[in-house]
DNA sequence: ATAGACTTGTTGAGCTTTCAATCATCGGCG
DNA sequence: CGCCGATGATTGAAAGCTCAACAAGTCTAT
């Protein structure tokens, strides 16, 4: 027996729904004007620049971007034509491969940055007052709770 | 000169970022799973299940589905030849088509409500307090007031 | 040691989305 | 009327994603 809607949570969806969708066609599209690369192939070089010696296990890197083995096996021989990022042979697995983020790969993501945080303050944290912000975080955190139990967010 | 994020910003939106986008994989799937198409045919369906006569404009359905017309157009052509939507001629602007709900894709959007819906449920409004909830509507039209002023939700 | 099960990563095909180009029609204005 | 910029919709190619299949390496238990 299905449990369904009433008004206004279908409102609240919907809201949800189309200002997450907005949100995330607007960065991403800015990305893609402005730095030549989707949100998808920034967030990997992200990762990697956070890592130590900026080099992942595929496995781990495809984890922390919330992307699929496959996905993330196509995006890197992508970025490894552009040179922002390279293959190396994992030393201690001999099924593993290391993405490493190229100098130039950092260079690039250097630059895409600014750009990128200040859309995300425009079009986010300058629209929601300090408190909404902490509840944005609390029921974020609720859901993830929920659909990726034990997760690390760092 | 950019405004970067701090710690507690940083922090607020990866959990939203990956919140929204593990939820959105979620009900993706599954709607892909158990009624063979994406969210985004659905949302389609849905839009035409609502508007008189159960047909629209393309524009006014691209528009109400924050889709590009190209995007539109490739996706009432692949309803089309599953039979859920049908094309005919726009009476008063020959330039125009309408998009018209089949009995058969009315058929097929009732079935897969039952799971979405539920889906909708358990992986949102289970997750949260009715106190979230509502605050979640208000940061949401916070949100599309900016990137979207003067929309019309319904 | 080794068979069987599991893990890692890649591949190719098919599908959806994007982007730019195109065509036809509409509406206003001289 | 007849021109012309704006609008409605489609198209094809390129890019990205998904899914299932696969090859290769590791682990466990006997």
């Amino acid at each position: 027996m299905t449990r369904w809607l009433d008004e206004e949570e279908q409102r609240t969806w919907r809201a949800f729904l189309h200002a997450s969708r907005a949100l995330w066609d607007r960065l991403d599209r800015e990305l893609q004007r402005d730095a030549g690369m989707p949100h998808a192939y920034y967030e990997i070089l992200v990762r990697l620049s956070e890592a130590p010696q900026r080099m992942l296990r595929m496995s781990d890197l495809a984890e922390a971007t919330l992307s699929s083995r496959s996905r993330l096996s196509h995006a890197v021989a992508r970025l490894e034509e552009y040179g922002w990022v390279r293959r190396e042979d994992c030393p201690t697995d001999r099924r593993g491969q290391l993405a490493v983020l190229t100098d130039q790969g950092f260079q690039v993501l250097a630059e895409a940055a600014h750009g990128h945080v200040e859309g995300v303050r425009t079009h986010l944290f300058d629209q929601l007052t300090p408190e909404q912000a902490a509840q944005l975080r609390q029921i974020s955190e609720a859901m993830l709770d929920h659909l990726d139990p034990g997760r690390a967010l760092y």
